[in-house]
DNA sequence: AATTAAGTTTAGATATACCTCAAAAGCTAA
DNA sequence: TTAGCTTTTGAGGTATATCTAAACTTAATT
């Protein structure tokens, strides 16, 4: 009976032991903080992924069994090449998969992050590889993230919050932080502040206040927190 | 800090209590296996599955509970309403993604199947729109499997299998069963034998022997296993 | 050096989602 | 009615993920 064969494929779960999703995520999650100040600590993680750093602590254990962070009681982790060579293979798949959600589906900036999110665990070397070459092997996804290559390599770009600017500084928006909020995406969407806009700030009002860019003809207006979350380069 | 907050939703998993890959496997297994006999039982369920009688039961009693299935003790069991919904919804999303990965993303015939069983669990209602409407709403995939609606609906077409055919018949190929077993997909697309393409029975060898297809200016020979496995339609 | 506050780890307990095996129970057809 | 098969039950296993509360470490402050 063809059909039964058929059918058991349909069937067949990740049963290799490994649950990829959690360890994948904790990795990344440790990645993308490591980059802010290394070794990460329990409770910085505990916080990223909204659980308790007990919880942590016990995944900490598991993953330096596992070779993939180096871990010493009280003192944070980092990852191993291995570790890290995990991270950056779900960082490039999140990328990839932004990019090509856009690019071959039409969705919007602020749509692809949580399907991304997902699929980043489940797509094969194959798929992955199709997808880098259906968009020409990029190296920056739609919210100006860079997208790690195979090898690991990230095309870095020297970057500086616009938070940081001062008045009558010409610069051009090159990365949006924070990729979870697709409101405030839709909102810079809106403003037309998106990567590769140029602008000059041409004014930043007292005590904290909100950033003048001037924007072709326009002027846009925007307070701290999104000051912050816009990296920007020079002109 | 805006960093963190696009970590937490980068580590979202699926914290929702179900475990929708199971399920939604069974709920799968189950449709197809009543469209060769129903109600289901629990043996022929634990053939397709791979696992213990056992577990099925179990399952089947989970199942139960969420009103996925009719279930009564010893005597298999139907898909409800609901049931019957979500399989179709998986199945659609299996043939769906087939289809767009040898469309879209240029993968081979034999090679889709793996993939779309796992990113069937995975897709987005909005995904799975796109990517319908980027191939124009299809209603067959590249076996020739009926691609269901969204709305439950699926374009029948009334196929034999080709092992049925006596010789000299004229008939087409509508669709090939079995589509875990890529080799077999392999050796077919050889051959040249894929949906819709035309021929004639020549030749039917005696004792269960091979069939001669003249397909175009070629013969080409199969045996019963495959011939099981080819359903057509009369031309 | 001792204290304290903050952060971290352990221990113990739940919970879930599978799965298995062995044995009991139920069905069906000769 | 009983043999043979299928199904279910019940007990138990593994892996993962979580929590609370208590114990501990570290580093800063006195």
């Amino acid at each position: 009976m063809p059909e039964i064969e058929a059918l058991k494929s349909g069937s067949s779960t990740q049963r290799d032991g490994l649950n990829h999703q959690a360890i994948e995520d904790y990795l990344k999650t440790i990645y993308m903080l490591a980059e802010l100040e290394s070794p990460v600590s329990t409770s910085r993680i505990a916080e990223a992924r909204d659980v308790k750093p007990a919880s942590v602590t016990s995944m900490l254990q598991r993953l330096a069994k596992l070779k993939m962070v180096d871990y010493k009681k009280h003192s944070g982790v980092t990852l191993t090449t291995a570790g890290e060579k995990v991270a950056l293979e779900v960082i490039r798949h999140h990328r990839l998969l932004e990019l090509y959600l856009m690019e071959a589906l039409g969705f919007e900036w602020d749509e692809v992050h949580e399907q991304a999110d997902i699929l980043e665990h489940v797509i094969s070397e194959k798929l992955e590889e199709r997808i880098a070459a259906f968009l020409g092997h990029p190296t920056v996804d739609p919210h100006g993230d860079p997208i790690p290559a195979k090898d690991g390599t990230i095309v870095a770009v020297d970057t500086i919050s616009l938070a940081n600017l001062a008045t009558g500084t010409q610069a051009q928006i090159t990365r949006i932080i924070d990729d979870a909020n697709s409101e405030m995406l839709r909102y810079l969407a809106e403003l037309g502040l998106t990567p590769g806009t140029e602008f000059t700030v041409v004014d930043i009002a007292p005590f904290d206040g909100p950033f003048s860019l001037q924007v072709g003809d326009n002027v846009k207006i925007v307070g701290r927190t999104i000051a912050n979350s816009i990296l920007v380069t020079f002109v």
